[in-house]
DNA sequence: GCCGTAGGCGTACGACGCACGCTTACCTCC
DNA sequence: GGAGGTAAGCGTGCGTCGTACGCCTACGGC
């Protein structure tokens, strides 16, 4: 019988992320998202409890686009896939990177992913603790790598201050920047998650590892 | 020939962590700092550039207690034992965590400990791009697992919140999170970086893996 | 003992998140 | 068509933060 609700969390997660897209980590505050929605600050508040709750909003949005259904194939594969899909789903949005990591734990959609790929585990014959085990291996790789990419880049700056490190004194890491500089975000990624994934069969389930090599 | 300075950078740094380890990670400020030296806020200015200078020293003292000297044995163990002295130099201080993560490039003391890091990995025989992805992946999972352990220790609310989500729905999460709350993290960090380890050795090296069995 | 340097700090400004309470638009029922 | 009640919208204000600016003053060297 009252007066309509005018916004829709959908178009509030919209507002935040295009603030967060278009200025930055730095940038995301009630004020702007207000101010994006043509309202005033306070009225935010009749659609959202406090600011972490908004962010809730705007995680729930990134990882909207994630497919849950369990893909074909070998589990190597599988899991390969299903972790890509995450990554490639925050990573499109790497102002909000901090946020998706920050609030995993409430995101519907990452306990769903989280779900299909304990199913995985299952399938390929892991239980108890080492199941446990190489969830949370795979979730720091996931994390780790998302950190990574968000405040060092292999292309970005933190990568080329490094290989303007004196040379005498750090021989290794000067060189190793000059290689890092040349592999992509996706390639760390695959890269580094296979090394997990051919240590997970050798050690827990007797297969020939793959080799890893394109 | 003008007034002596009162403070040096390692007081301000054992004030600061003081406080953070004392009041949590959001009690941290200019102000909180500097009353903890009987200081007035703006003194502290005298010693450091801005707030992300003050976070950097605190990261470079919470750093300071590594052993940067390498380890003896076999690179797997030089590896594991390099990557375990930073997890507990940074797990020491769970409130710092994010602070070490987001400071990580400008820590001379991470430098030194990636040199020594390369060191290894290139006694074991890696070199180009297999070496700058190798360590791209220890460096994600030490990040990733430092940032689990921060946001969702096992044995803490985290893990209870998902052992208390509806079995029907998620009937491998619920078990799962109760077989996780038995690890401790410092072997939850070890079985991962053995998973890791062992790919590699599996991938590159064409050693025979450990089973990562205690 | 004087003087210049730099230490110490009070004040103030513009952000922030958000508590509180007013005004007002809308829908329903007579 | 008018009245009433519910919740939307928002202005004001508080306490926090980082920090720019400029004053006062303690100190050490001549």
């Amino acid at each position: 019988m009252p007066r309509p609700r005018s916004l829709t969390p959908s178009r509030i997660a919209d507002a935040a992320l295009a603030v967060l897209d278009a200025e930055g980590h730095g940038a995301l505050s009630m004020r702007a998202v207000a101010a994006r929605l043509g309202m005033g600050t306070m009225s935010l508040y009749r659609y959202v409890e406090d600011r972490s709750a908004l962010e809730e909003l705007v995680v729930e949005r990134i990882l909207e686009p994630v497919d849950l259904t369990a893909p074909d194939g070998a589990w190597r594969h599988r899991l390969l896939e299903l972790s890509e899909r995450v990554r490639r789903a925050v990573a499109a949005h790497p102002a909000a990177i901090p946020l998706a990591i920050a609030h995993r734990q409430s995101s519907p959609t990452l306990l769903r992913w989280t779900e299909t790929v304990l199913d995985v585990l299952t399938a390929a014959g892991l239980t108890g603790h080492a199941r446990a085990a190489a969830l949370r291996a795979l979730l720091a790789h996931l994390i780790g790598a998302l950190e990574l990419a968000h405040g060092a880049p292999l292309q970005g700056e933190g990568t080329r201050r490094l290989s303007a490190l004196p040379p005498a004194d750090f021989p290794l890491l000067t060189a190793t920047a000059r290689d890092a500089a040349a592999i992509s975000p996706e390639e760390e990624f695959r890269l580094g998650l296979e090394l997990l994934l051919n240590g997970l069969a050798a050690a827990h389930l007797g297969e020939t590892p793959e080799t890893g090599e394109k």
